[in-house]
RNA sequence: GCCGAAGUGGCGGAACUGGCAGACGCGCCGGACUCAAAAUCCGGUGCCCGCAAGGGCGUGCGGGUUCGAUCCCCGCCUUCGGCACCA
């Protein structure tokens, strides 16, 4: 034995195989040919892809290391697997990166994927490089751009003025998903304002009810089906229409509740709402002003209720009554319509305003119990409430009169059951520089133009400052805003406004199965055959954003008939988060963890076992160094096992004994838990076992047989080292070798142990033969000294056999 | 308020279908090797009583079902996460 082989060195191992895979370009999947694709079957395993805004770090390190042993696990076990990797550079993440360090944010973002690119091959992750896509490539965007144009030509994007929100600092529009809870800024921490202003939208509310039935046929964890349920907010109710009296206008409010239509006793407008602003009265306005510099955090605040009267009155059409119309900040432009009717004596919010400023409360649904009468509004559904004060309704049961009153209302032409959703159409320009160009050109007498199809990509040209001053940055780039109308030949403008980072990420894995493709965005037949991704993999916190707008962009090629499939996703693994510390590790903390240098200090192997290794794979963890360096220590040990047997353990098959028993055990333990449990860490124990096994026995006529499956098992998740000792083993090329088989004759122990119980709790255990007989258990039982002792010489009431596993004696 | 997840040794966690609670690892204790240390190897390690044999207790709390409950049911408590004047 060499010197080199008796101590591992992780540096020079990986390096050596890293030469080596390269070189067999094991890592890459060609498209199968049709015999190919008979005789395999497909999976596409994919991870989300990163932003290159940073080094990568510890949640990137689990992310890809989870696809990775699901890559190598599927692969050995037969499939053509599919596992690409991107770059979602464009977007404020990676342009703040650039504010943040100087430079251009190309530069930034080229030197960042560079950087990330060597890490991830450094580590090993066993990805197709032949596919690598990055979102700010103009071959990429190209087809981004001609597929808004078909989205456009459906009439699925549009352009409308609406209430946005502004973060003043970004100087940009951000999605409401990027607001948080304190009305702040997701990226930056600025408070962010209302503005009215021209956006686009893609209709994403079409398809709400279709992105609410679709999530019953995909494999995803529940919680993170209700959220997206949770986002999407379906309510069924009714419109119904309030007459203002004073303008003889109709207004429409939205209601969960008609069966609560006669206890309106007041009207209320958001401030935003159109008719406010045709209210001459001046404490009318000076409120509107007030909400409107207010930011989103005081109004969302649920505190003390404001608003004021309009002196108008709105007339109830289930019984002609007239009610006074406020205007009030609780209630939002964004939701329903904009305007309610209020019940204060069914609803806590109308019940709240209603006593801040004295208005009447009229109980209509009398509660099984108890009364209301104005201390407490009465909310909640219970089965078998009836009407009352509802005129010839009373004594209904309430949902029932709710049915009958809307259908009334729906014979007057002043109502009609709906369905509202929470769901929102998707705002997708952006303020900003770094982003895919939306290709339509501005004309004074065309209106808004697309750029033909044969004249794309719209290249984003390089402009003196990309900050955000107001106006787009790309209103500087005049030679290049400047353009003939497509249509007439006139004067025309291109749009400056940029797309939403969203957008790059709502398809890429679609370009991933034909990348080069320069003739159109993807080949269908590559496209349907890979589809859907059959694993995807990534972090809560995309749950809701990118996953319902990736399942909304496939609909829509769906229907465009440019994709076979309505859902991207068919199962989704959700991992945890990887913590330092009490904070979560992204790119703002964490560089002492940074994977390079751990890599650096114990070998990408070991690192990669450590982050598995930690926990379940789906919870969030913390991250210790000690678990790498005993992770690494546990990879030396399996290197001296290993190499041990591999000179003194005597050649030939398995023989059958303990050591074989426990190398199939460990087989089947592994291939369940990585296969279907993504028990990663537990798959990782078992293999332990084995080698402590071994190390005891390492002559063992059966010791070969376990090396060979210890590092074989192992492989998934330390690919170097294990084909490093597979070579030392007498073999060639584990990477191709199929996944080991579990024997089930060699799954049945030879001796099992029964445990012996009296009333439940255990007193002695048994060592017989498998398939001995229930009434020679009890009898090697009963005989049992033990167990004689805790029976107290009576006879036992009752004896539970389990067949080969225990004996239960109740007195 | 609504929705979701989770509470097990000193720590991370295991127990997959109701059947040996604590696998595996960290840490700690003891030993071997060493001039010494590191590394490595061997042994021990839930808590309490006991010299020991052995016994008792033990999976957030209180009940229930069962021969038997970390696991199922009912009622609580705590923690974490998401949504939230959503009409």
């Amino acid at each position: 034995m060499s010197e080199r082989d008796r101590t591992y060195d992780p540096q020079a191992v990986e390096a050596r195989w890293q030469r080596v895979w390269t070189d067999a370009r094991a890592w890459e999947v060609p498209d199968p040919d049709e015999a190919a694709r008979a005789e395999r079957p497909k999976s596409y395993v994919l991870e989300q892809l990163p932003y290159p805004s940073g080094k990568l770090h510890m949640g990137h390190m689990l992310v890809y290391t989870i696809g990775d042993v699901v890559t190598h696990f599927r692969r050995r076990n037969g499939a053509l697997v599919l596992h690409p990797m991107g770059f979602d550079a464009f977007g404020l993440p990676a342009e703040n990166a650039a504010f943040r360090e100087g430079g251009h944010p190309r530069e930034i973002t080229e030197r960042y994927i560079e950087t990330i690119r060597a890490s991830m091959q450094r580590i090993g992750w066993w990805i197709d490089w032949s596919r690598e896509l990055s979102t700010h490539d103009p071959g990429y965007y190209r087809w981004q751009q001609w597929q808004f144009l078909r989205f456009l030509e459906r009439g699925l994007a549009y352009r409308k003025g609406a209430h946005a929100k502004w973060c003043p600092n970004d100087q940009t529009v951000v999605a409401n998903e990027q607001v948080l809870p304190d009305g702040s800024c997701e990226r930056c921490g600025a408070q962010v304002e209302s503005r009215l202003m021209e956006q686009w939208f893609f209709r994403i509310t079409d398809y709400a009810q279709a992105l609410l039935d679709d999530l019953e046929t995909v494999d995803w964890p529940e919680s993170i089906k209700a959220r997206q349920r949770n986002w999407i907010g379906r309510s069924e109710g009714a419109e119904i229409l309030f007459r203002i009296e004073e303008w003889e206008e109709d207004v429409a409010v939205f209601t969960t509740r008609p069966d609560t239509l006669h206890g309106a006793t007041f009207f209320v407008l958001a401030p935003e709402h159109e008719l406010v602003s045709r209210v001459d009265a001046p404490e009318v306005q000076e409120y509107v002003r007030r909400t409107a510099t207010k930011r989103t955090a005081e109004r969302a605040a649920a505190g003390e209720k404001t608003g004021v009267p309009t002196g108008l009155n709105a007339v109830n059409p289930a019984n002609g009554e007239r009610i006074p119309i406020w205007v009030a900040d609780y209630v939002l432009m964004d939701y329903g319509t904009g305007a309610i009717m209020a019940v204060p004596a069914h609803d806590t919010r109308d019940f709240e305003f209603a006593r801040a400023f004295d208005l009447r409360v009229r109980q209509v649904v009398r509660p099984l119990e108890g009364d209301v009468d104005g201390d407490e509004p009465y909310v909640q559904h219970t089965e078998g409430e009836v009407l009352v004060n509802s005129g010839d309704l009373d004594g209904l049961p309430a949902p029932e009169g709710g049915r009958r009153i809307v259908e009334r209302l729906e014979r007057e032409g002043r109502g009609r059951f709906t369905i509202n959703f929470r769901l929102r159409d998707w705002g997708f320009s952006r303020q900003r520089y770094w982003g895919c160009p939306i290709p339509v050109v501005h004309c004074e007498r065309c209106g808004i133009v697309p750029v033909p199809d044969e004249e794309l990509p719209v290249v984003l040209p390089d402009v003196e400052d990309y900050k955000p001053k107001g106006q787009p940055p790309l209103a500087q780039a005049e030679e290049w805003v400047n353009v003939p109308c497509p249509a007439c030949g006139g004067p025309g403008q291109r749009e400056t406004e940029t797309m939403d980072t969203f957008v790059d990420s709502s398809w890429y894995f679609l370009r991933y199965c034909d990348a080069q493709n320069e003739e159109a965005p993807f080949d269908r037949g590559l496209v349907d055959y890979w589809n859907p991704v059959d694993l995807y993999i990534g972090g809560v916190d995309h749950a809701t954003m990118h996953m319902i707008y990736a399942r909304f962009w496939v609909k829509v090629l769906n229907d465009l008939g440019l994709v076979g499939f309505r859902e991207p996703f068919a199962s989704f693994f959700s991992n945890g988060w990887v913590t330092a510390g009490k904070t979560k590790i992204s790119k703002r903390a964490g560089a002492s963890v940074a994977p390079d240098a751990l890599v650096e200090r114990h070998g990408a192997d070991a690192v990669r076992l450590a982050i598995l290794f930690l926990g379940p794979a789906d919870q969030n963890m913390e991250w210790t160094e000690e678990t790498a360096e005993s992770m690494a220590r546990f990879v030396r040990r399996l290197w001296r096992v290993v190499g041990e047997v591999a000179e003194r353990a005597p050649q030939g098959g398995p023989a059958g004994g303990v050591l074989a028993r426990k190398a199939h055990a460990t087989i089947a333990k592994a291939t369940d838990d990585i296969g279907r449990r993504f028990a990663f860490n537990t798959a990782i124990s078992a293999v332990m076992e084995l080698v402590n096994e071994l190390s005891r026995e390492p002559t063992d006529p059966d010791a070969r047989f376990a090396a060979e499956t210890a590092v074989s098992l192992i492989q998934p998740y330390a690919p170097h080292a294990a084909e490093e000792l597979w070579e030392r083993l007498g073999h060639e090329r584990l990477w191709e070798q199929p996944w080991p088989i579990a024997d089930p004759a060699l799954l049945e122990r030879d001796v099992l142990e029964v445990v012996v119980q009296v009333n439940g709790k255990l007193r002695d255990r048994l060592q017989v033969a498998p398939g001995t007989p229930e009434d020679e258990l009890v009898a090697l039982a009963r005989a049992s000294e033990r167990v004689r002792a805790h029976l107290d010489g009576g006879e036992p009431r009752k004896t539970i056999v389990v067949p080969g596993k225990l004996v239960n004696f109740v007195v």
